[in-house]
RNA sequence: CGGGAUGUAGCGCAGCUUGGUAGCGUGCUUCGUUCGGGACGAAGAGGUCGCAAGUUCGAAUCUUGUCAUCCCGACCA
């Protein structure tokens, strides 16, 4: 019984930590703030970016690659996106090492300075609009749909695996309009897309919404996003969508003649989800347990575990077991026949549990006397009896359930911690004691949002979109406001 | 960059006060018995004690320096 986790209740952030390392999902490198996703971790990611990858295809974008290395220069193009980018990124100075002279390793050479650095993309706007610019000359070059899938990097201060390390795996569209109303519709599209994946896959509900000026993307006009709620009462942005304006069109110059023939610049969006939305799913289902997934995306959905106690039995017992994995496949449903031996089944039990598996069928040589094997949902802990014949047809529907039970457990526990607050006293003591969204009026002013931040560590996570528009008095300053914005602790 | 802590077997740790053959748990290897919720026994493999200098007959242990990592703050998807 060495192996079980700190609980939630104990140490929310060390049960994460222990977590994502038990269940097999990533590790800490020998680098400093970047992590290894290990099999099973990326086997997740994978499964998220085929489907994001599909729908990114189907409404109309392509996918292509632009350099890690950007010109350090490029950086400076447009203001604010230096401004909110340069502290925190890597810089390329030099491009030969050479043996050291007490011949111990390696030392940069230092003949082989670079002309002009290079940085490593913490996002690709740049090297992306400059690329664009000769891509662009007509309205009949409109629109640029596209999408990278990349790792970026941005040298944290403080990391955690999947929620915030130095380097990470992501995608960015990239996308450029003739006319600012195309683009908006590209921005709200996007988030749109995100939501209904984030929901309807990983089972995670979000809020969708605009960040206020302070939380938008250095060089956004419009920043959307999608926030989710933790288990802790924190929030996490799970992806953004930025309306870009024409700011780097006119950082980079990129221009195109339209019908009336008149010289304009093009519109732009960018838009990312990374490999964050892990950090995401596992806060947002799993338990003391281990890992929850949602049977959508999880890399094995099924596993199968044998109980036998001599070499016959055994024989009996797999000849049913791989017939319902056959069963199984056939329908779709990766599964696993775990029948080594050097592990007892209580043991594949919890390992299972803790990866998070979403249904385990348990085929036992006493079961089979009685034509039965017993099914186990990883979400409720329930277990259940099936005839062999029928077992793979409720697992499919099983499947669904459990995909369904867990947003609705989530979405559930969302509501029960968001609270709509009216006073300064009562904010105070929900962001303090409660956790959670908090549904509050604000003046719309930066002050007052800094000054609640340094009152409480909350900000404005969104300002949800159909926001329903009310006569009310801001939360801090008592000056008039016109709708509620959400307010949380924050990731 | 401020404040605190830690570096000893793959992992988790003890040993250091009072210097004298480097230990425990777990994991690993082999064999046997087990097998319905993290089995048990036996035999094994595995360590420049972070690094460097110093004190000493002798340093994991004492001294000095140095490097690294982790935690708490300022910054962030």
């Amino acid at each position: 019984m060495a192996e079980l986790l700190t609980t939630r209740k104990e140490n929310y952030s060390q049960w994460y930590n222990e977590l994502v390392i038990k269940a097999n999902l990533a590790e800490n490198s020998v680098v400093r703030g970047c992590m290894v996703i290990k099999p099973y971790g990326y086997a997740l990611w994978e499964n998220m970016r085929d489907v994001l990858d599909k729908m990114f295809k189907q409404t109309g974008h392509q996918n292509a690659y632009f350099p890690l290395f950007i010109p350090k220069s490029y950086l400076s193009r447009e203001a604010s996106h230096v401004e909110g980018f340069a502290k925190e990124c890597a810089v390329v100075t030099h491009y030969r090492l050479k043996q050291s002279p007490d011949n111990e390793g390696v030392i940069v050479d230092p003949d082989s300075k670079l002309e002009e650095e290079l940085i490593v993309r913490p996002t690709s706007e740049t090297i992306i609009w400059s690329t664009y610019k000769n891509w662009i000359q007509s309205y009949r070059d409109l629109p640029i749909l596209i999408n990278q899938w990349a790792n970026v990097v941005r040298w944290e201060m403080r990391t955690r695996l999947f929620l915030r390390t130095a380097e990470f795996l992501w995608q960015e569209g990239h996308t450029a309009h003739q006319t600012k109303e195309e683009a908006i519709e590209e921005t709200e599209k996007i988030i749109h897309l995100y939501a209904d994946f984030v929901e309807n896959y990983m089972a995670v509900p979000v809020m969708v919404g605009l960040k206020t000026a302070s939380e938008r993307f250095a060089g956004a006009v419009e920043t959307y996003c999608i926030e989710a709620l933790m288990q802790d009462g924190k929030s996490l942005q799970a992806g953004t969508s930025h309306f870009l304006g024409q700011n780097f069109a006119k950082a980079f110059d990129v221009q195109f003649l339209n019908k009336e023939n008149k010289l304009e610049y093009v519109w732009a969006t960018s838009w990312g989800v990374s490999t964050r939305l892990i950090g995401a799913l596992i806060m947002t289902h799993s338990d003391d347990k281990g890992l929850v997934l949602p049977p959508k995306i999880a890399p094995l959905q099924v596993v199968i575990i044998p109980i036998y106690r001599n070499e016959e039995q055994e024989a009996k017992v797999s000849e049913v077991a791989n017939a319902i994995v056959k069963e199984l496949q056939q329908k779709n449903i990766s599964v696993k026949y775990d029948n080594r031996d050097e592990y007892r089944s209580g043991w594949k039990f919890n390992e299972y549990e803790m990866q998070g598996v979403p249904v385990r069928i348990t085929v036992g040589a006493r079961d089979l006397e009685k034509n039965q094997v017993e099914v186990f949902r990883r979400d409720t802990m329930d277990k259940k009896l099936a005839t062999p014949d029928v077992v793979v047809d409720e697992i499919v529907d099983l499947l669904e359930d459990i995909q369904q039970n867990i947003f609705n457990k989530a979405l559930a526990f969302r509501e029960k911690n968001t609270c709509v607050v009216d006073t300064w006293e009562e904010f105070k003591d929900v962001i303090e004691n409660k956790g959670g969204f908090v549904s509050a009026h604000w003046d719309g002013t930066a002050e007052t949002e800094e000054a609640i931040k340094e009152a409480t560590k909350a900000t404005i996570r969104c300002i949800p979109l159909n926001n329903p528009q009310e006569e009310g008095k801001c939360i801090f300053s008592g000056k008039p406001s016109k709708e509620r914005v959400l307010f949380a602790k924050s990731y």
